[in-house]
DNA sequence: AGCACGCCGACT
DNA sequence: GTCGGCGTGCTC
């Protein structure tokens, strides 16, 4: 009997296709098995998601499959189903989800390479090619190369009929190559658990709460629950709780942002668990990722901790789930696949039966509302206040540093004390602007204007990199003065370099590409106190490993108010609370923030350190402008090159989900930033009671639209 | 996504 | 006629 199996490709498609499993493998092909399969003129890496003993395909004429690449399956049909459920969550594929899962050495592509026949050297009647068929071969002549790389090289869209038209001169010939990493045999030896020590201070409101979610984790069935305190204090939380899901046999998944997942605490994590633990992160090797997750895949780790993608390791019998610092955004992963880490984090512990725990001093007022509604809130403690806090009024001194700043940090400085100073722009620096008739270098690609970066003396775009080269005269009007604008920390950099120039002040910018060694370097010598002022953004603010300082600045703030988002105040409340979180915990420690919103609340409530305040009046707004938590809403950024059509496309987008009802549709508009990479961006938000008012007509109303989206849903 | 097919204007 | 740009349909 021929036995057939429905595989879903790694691609952005909804379908699953067919195939004949051929004889040899049909003792060992599962559910889960990873396969390589020949699909439309290329070999793909395919998952089985079913097993059919009769043709479930009718008379389409079915292929064989190419290879079963493994001797079990990847996935287990829990996972199958657990990630489905995931990707159509979030609008993005299945396919790619679990290609994501996977470490990408484990996958095959084939791909095609280009050569020149012993044909081509010979004199050819040059008369006799086309333009572009010139163009290749003169590239091959030298060597053979990839389709893809001719295809970028040559900006053709259609450079398959031109290689055919060689072809068939007999000019060149393709070859198929599988791109296959080496299968990694090498056995990971298991560490001996080592003993997991508890710094569990005897402090009533831990041990209450400890108490209440060990109740729940002993249940063995799913229980949620928000629990909002400092670090420390839920640190110890954490480490009784999977002290107690390990007796209890079961694993624990332990997610953090991006950000913090520094050296430190990979550390930490060791000198706690000496054996059985998992760590997964971005910044892994190849190899060190591939050998961690067969670590998991094996069941030999207890404790998997990780970034967002950790969520999609394959571990089992699952008892607890932490998500801490759970109002990061870096759990959101926004593109290709797009899925939100915390609501996958839910999906499993409700598959698991297990307990999941989230963590915040600071939580987002959606997870804050929602946990008080449904009692499951759990109080550490009152969180303290950042200390002394003064605001101080942009309108009433407008110099960067002020005669009393400047006092204040020349006092600090004498007495060999550090200064940590932030910048709330997050870019890192200025751009140029003609003071005679303010013409501002743009982005050629994209909707923005140049950053200007003093010490490559160049002006470069955000988004898509494009590097022009720093110019003094001003191109549209030839005057001579061209001035630079905006406060980004290079700029406040600077004028500390300028102001205490017997001081060694670094500016921490970590976004710079090709430069987080000597980023981490600067961090280094600051905590070995070799640096006397640390300028940074927000990003310096999340790194928790940076010894407090006594004096903290910080420099407008309020930028993230201007965003575009009904997010904005939570940004800013946070960013500020974050970065006042360095100020060390004595009277005489002091914090400057220098704003233009003195009065602002996510300002004042930050500097006073009033999570409670702040998140009375948030809520209040949230439900007067009826957005998230009391509402869903969905965000579909459309981008096309040509702006007529996209325009078209998004009104009639528009328009198809306004006809169904009970959905307000707020656009199109144009994005934020309305081009990027020379692609235009209209968006059109939704908002609707709920998610399932949203999927009742989002799928439909996007579906054959040949232009590119994508979709964001916030609620 | 990536690719082939086919249509069509424009160039020789 | 044939080159090459563009819209569209399909992939088991």
């Amino acid at each position: 009997m021929t036995l057939y199996a429905e595989v879903i490709v790694p691609l952005p498609l909804e379908k699953t296709f067919y195939y004949i499993v051929p004889e040899g493998f049909k003792e060992k092909i599962k559910i889960g098995s990873k396969v390589l399969v020949s699909f439309r003129h290329r070999l793909l890496t395919g998952f089985i998601v079913k097993l059919h003993w009769k043709n479930p395909a009718g008379n389409y004429q079915l292929k064989e499959i190419t290879e079963l690449l493994d001797d079990k399956p990847v996935f287990t049909s829990t996972f199958l189903t657990y990630t489905q459920k995931l990707a159509a969550y979030f609008y993005s594929s299945w396919g790619n989800l679990l290609q994501a899962s996977i470490p990408p050495s484990l996958t095959v592509k084939s791909r095609k390479r280009v050569f020149v026949t012993g044909k081509a050297g010979e004199g050819i009647n040059m008369a006799s090619l086309s333009n572009y068929e010139k163009k290749i071969l003169s590239l091959l002549q030298k060597k053979s190369y990839m389709e893809s790389y001719l295809k970028g090289k040559l900006k053709v869209r259609d450079l398959g009929v031109h290689l055919q038209r060689l072809e068939k001169k007999g000019l060149i010939f393709r070859k198929e190559e599988v791109q296959r990493k080496k299968r990694n045999k090498d056995k990971f030896d298991i560490p001996s658990a080592g003993q997991l020590e508890i710094d569990f201070s005897q402090d009533k409101k831990s041990i209450q709460a400890a108490g209440r979610l060990t109740k729940s984790l002993g249940k063995q069935a799913f229980s949620r629950f928000l629990l909002y305190g400092s670090t420390e204090k839920r640190e110890g939380v954490y480490f009784y709780l999977i002290k107690h899901c390990l007796a209890l046999k079961k694993r624990i998944l332990f997610l953090v942002p991006e950000i913090v997942f520094t050296e430190d605490l990979i550390q930490k994590v060791k000198k706690r668990f000496t054996g059985n633990t998992a760590i997964l992160h971005s910044r892994l090797s190849e190899k060190k990722r591939e050998l961690a997750w067969k670590t998991i895949k094996d069941g030999a780790a207890e404790v998997v901790i990780g970034t967002r993608s950790a969520i999609l390791s394959p571990v089992e019998n699952v008892g607890l789930v932490i998500i801490d610092e759970e109002q990061d955004d870096s759990y959101y992963q926004k593109q290709n696949p797009a899925y939100d880490a915390r609501i996958g984090a839910w999906f499993k512990a409700e598959q698991e039966g297990a307990l999941l725990v989230f963590g915040s001093a600071f939580p987002s007022v959606e997870a804050r509302f929602r946990a008080g509604e449904q009692g499951y809130l759990i109080n550490l403690e009152k969180i303290s206040s950042p200390g002394q806090v003064e605001i101080v009024d942009e309108g009433k001194e407008r110099r960067l540093v002020s005669d009393s700043l400047y006092k204040r940090i020349k006092l600090r400085l004498a007495r060999k004390e550090q200064v940590l100073a932030f910048s709330g722009r997050r870019g890192y620096s200025a751009f140029l602007t003609c003071s005679r008739c303010s013409y501002i270098p743009r982005c050629k690609h994209c909707d923005i204007s140049l950053t200007y970066h003093k010490k490559r003396e160049e002006l470069v775009c955000h988004y898509c990199n494009y590097t022009i080269k720093y110019m003094n005269v001003c191109p549209k009007c030839g005057s001579k003065v061209v001035q630079k604008k905006g406060i980004g920390v290079e700029v406040i950099g600077e004028e500390f370099k300028k102001k205490f120039p017997k001081k060694r002040v670094a500016v921490f910018h970590p976004d710079e590409a090709g430069n987080k060694r000597r980023q981490e370097d600067i961090l280094s010598l600051y905590k070995d106190g070799k640096i006397d002022i640390l300028v940074g953004t927000s990003m310096l603010a999340h790194r928790f490993d940076l010894p407090p300082a006594s004096l903290v600045v910080i420099f407008y703030p309020e930028i993230t108010l201007a965003l575009s988002d009904y997010k904005a105040a939570q940004k800013t409340f946070l960013s500020i609370s974050q970065m006042l979180s360095h100020l060390k915990k004595d009277k005489d420690s002091r914090a400057v923030i220098k704003t233009a919103m003195p009065n602002n609340f996510s300002i004042k409530m930050a500097a006073s350190g009033d999570y409670h305040a702040f998140y009375e009046q948030e809520i209040q707004y949230r439900k007067i402008m009826n957005y998230p938590p009391f509402s869903c809403m969905a965000e579909i950024v459309f981008q096309d090159e040509n702006l007529r059509v996209l325009a078209e496309k998004s009104r009639q987008f528009a328009a198809k989900v306004k006809k169904k009802g009970n959905i307000e549709v707020l656009g199109p508009a144009l994005a934020p930033v309305a081009r990027v990479r020379g692609r235009n961006r209209i968006q059109v938000i939704l908002k609707a009671k709920g998610k399932e008012e949203i999927d009742s007509v989002l799928k439909s109303a996007l579906s054959k639209s040949r232009i590119k989206k994508s979709v964001y849903i916030y609620e």
